[in-house]
RNA sequence: GGCGGAGUAGCUCAGCGGUAGAGCAGCGGAAUCAUAAUCCGUAGGUCGGGGGUUCGAAUCCCUCCUCCGCUACCA
């Protein structure tokens, strides 16, 4: 037997000034889908989260908490941590860069660019904008500011450079051989355009600021913040040991999940500090979409920011990662509505899916004996119905293989309306009495049906998916895709079956 | 200024050369197994404006308008 193959996925790191938020859940979210997906698919999963925890705005965040720095950012960090139990999030690993793992990782590479003359020494002047974490030309500026409002301050200081203007043409032939290394696609445009723009060398250390990674050799200096974050998806591997385990085996990882406000830190700076280092670029950087709250922008000004865990206390756990996923294309801005997330609740979840399970169920448990009915010869409707639902699982492979979460579910949806359709056509409730053996037959097909929606909509609604096949009475052991299709494991026919209970109760009106 | 994307039913969007589509909302009906949940029917919208190519254009070309993203520059 062959090994298995492997998925490593990762969120980006997230930097501890801030309190999680709905655009923090939403990127871990995105990622614990396809990593409970490719787990179920039979794949070997990496699935890495963590938190950024360098910089100026952290010092000085700290600073004004009347904290040291790490005392500030072990509780903020903290934070983060539990926000996976409270979206139900399966990551394998929670990096720290304050962690000695990280911090050793980053010098190492910090050396193997020296030691590629990657990296020079030189001075810097220009301006520097703290809340960005990034340089700007004079021309940038807007009326003394940053483009991006924030304001900036004269900074000139001798600091080291990473020759990024040598890997402008290698980047831009990497693009061409990874048409897809970027999504989505107009992301994509966007980057390469950038490049072609022209690239120039990356002030890669400060010394006006303390907290960070030290230069190896040069200690007045501190590492650049994104250097540092970045080297979390091998640092996390074991790197600079390239011969361990989990590198081998994960990297280069298959995916980078980020918000698009992110994108030029991983599409290009990273992979080319990784070409120049000699090591292999990640396969594919996925960058979504913004979130608005009815309708407005998030800002903290505004007082509007949305926290998972309101969200989740408010409609709960798998509703809130349905509606996430669902409302929007992966990839695209989206609007939180109340009013939209309680359709989703109420059509999506309790009609089209609980009350199909819940019709369903009720009828064995009333006309069968609470056992899995034994079915007879079945009909071509049946055969149809079952055939859709052995087809759903490739269709989902290929959804999911491009990062199309929204377009996973209009699929398993769809399978969900049909099986609606069909209970209506078949009248198992008439059956019961005009023939009891069809009847049978027709709530066998309906009932492996809904296994197997059931265990695609694992990745997605973990807990009410699991609810479900508690009811199916499936065992632990054959929740997975490979209990699917024609050669899977279908329900056996006499099985006693709990009483049914709705997994997917209604929004009420408060 | 440059590059890219978008403007299609009330809303969100798909279609991308061959007599206008889906979901949601709305309207009418059927059914009654079920969380009053389902199913069926119903969309008369100059496909942003104008021009062109074609037997035929949301669909190709030109042009204009509006919006968005990336980027550059002037000051």
């Amino acid at each position: 037997m062959s090994a298995p193959e492997t998925y490593y996925v990762t969120t980006p790191i997230y930097y501890v000034n801030d309190s999680p938020h709905i655009g923090h859940a939403y990127t871990t979210l995105a990622c614990d889908v396809l990593a409970r997906f490719m787990r179920l698919d039979g794949r070997r999963v990496r699935f890495l989260t963590g938190t950024d925890e360098h910089g100026q705005k952290v010092e000085k965040a700290a600073g004004e908490a009347g904290l040291d720095p790490q005392t500030f950012t072990d509780r903020v960090s903290r934070r983060f941590r539990e926000l996976l139990e409270v979206m139900d999030f399966s990551a394998d690993d929670f990096i720290r860069t304050t962690e000695p793992r990280h911090v050793r990782a980053v010098q190492a590479l910090w050396r193997k660019l020296v030691e590629r003359d990657q990296i020079y020494l030189g001075k810097y002047a220009g301006w520097y904008s703290v809340r960005d974490e990034s340089y700007y030309a004079e021309s940038d500026l807007v009326e003394g500011r940053a483009p991006t409002g924030a304001p900036v301050e004269w900074v000139e200081e001798p600091s080291y450079f990473f020759r990024l203007s040598a890997w402008q043409e290698p980047l831009l032939e990497f693009y061409e051989r990874h048409p897809d290394f970027v999504l989505p696609q107009s992301r994509y445009n966007e980057v390469v355009s950038f490049v072609r723009g022209g690239l120039t060398d990356l002030s890669v250390s400060r010394t006006t600021f303390r907290w960070g990674i030290p230069v190896p050799d040069d200690p007045d200096h501190v590492i650049y913040v994104w250097l540092d974050a970045l080297t979390n998806y091998i640092s996390a591997l074991g790197y600079p040991d390239t011969g361990s385990e989990l590198y081998r085996r994960f990297w280069p990882a298959d995916l980078h999940v980020i918000g698009k406000d992110i994108l030029r830190f991983h599409a290009v700076y990273w992979p080319a500090f990784l070409l120049a280092a000699g090591i292999e670029p990640p396969r594919r950087v996925f960058a979504h979409g913004w979130w608005t709250n009815e309708g407005q922008k998030i800002s903290k000004s505004l007082g509007n920011v949305i926290d998972p865990r309101v969200l989740v206390e408010t409609y709960g756990r798998d509703q809130t990662r349905y509606f996430l996923l669902r409302e929007v294309p992966f990839g695209q801005d989206g609007d939180f509505r109340h009013e939209a997330m309680v359709r989703r609740i109420n059509h999506d979840l309790a009609n089209d899916y609980g009350n199909l399970a819940q019709r369903v169920l009720s009828m064995i448990a009333r006309n069968c004996d609470g056992r899995v009915p034994e079915p007879g010869p079945l009909a071509a409707e049946d055969r149809a119905l079952l055939d859709h639902a052995h087809a759903l699982l490739p269709a989902l492979r290929e959804a999911i293989g491009v990062q199309a979460l929204h377009r996973a579910l209009e699929l398993i949806w769809e399978l969900i309306g049909a099986a609606n359709r069909y209970v209506d056509a078949q009248a198992p409730w008439a059956l019961r009495k005009s023939d009891p053996g069809r009847m049978r037959t027709v709530l066998w097909t309906l009932a492996e049906t809904i296994r197997h929606v059931a265990v695609l909509t694992r990745p997605f609604v973990p807990a009410a998916s699991d609810r479900l096949l508690d009811q199916l009475a499936v065992p632990e052991t054959d929740r997975v895709f490979a209990a699917l299709g024609a050669g899977g494991r279908p329900l056996l026919p006499g099985t006693a079956l709990p009483h049914p209970r709705g997994v997917f109760p209604r929004w009420q009106q408060e």
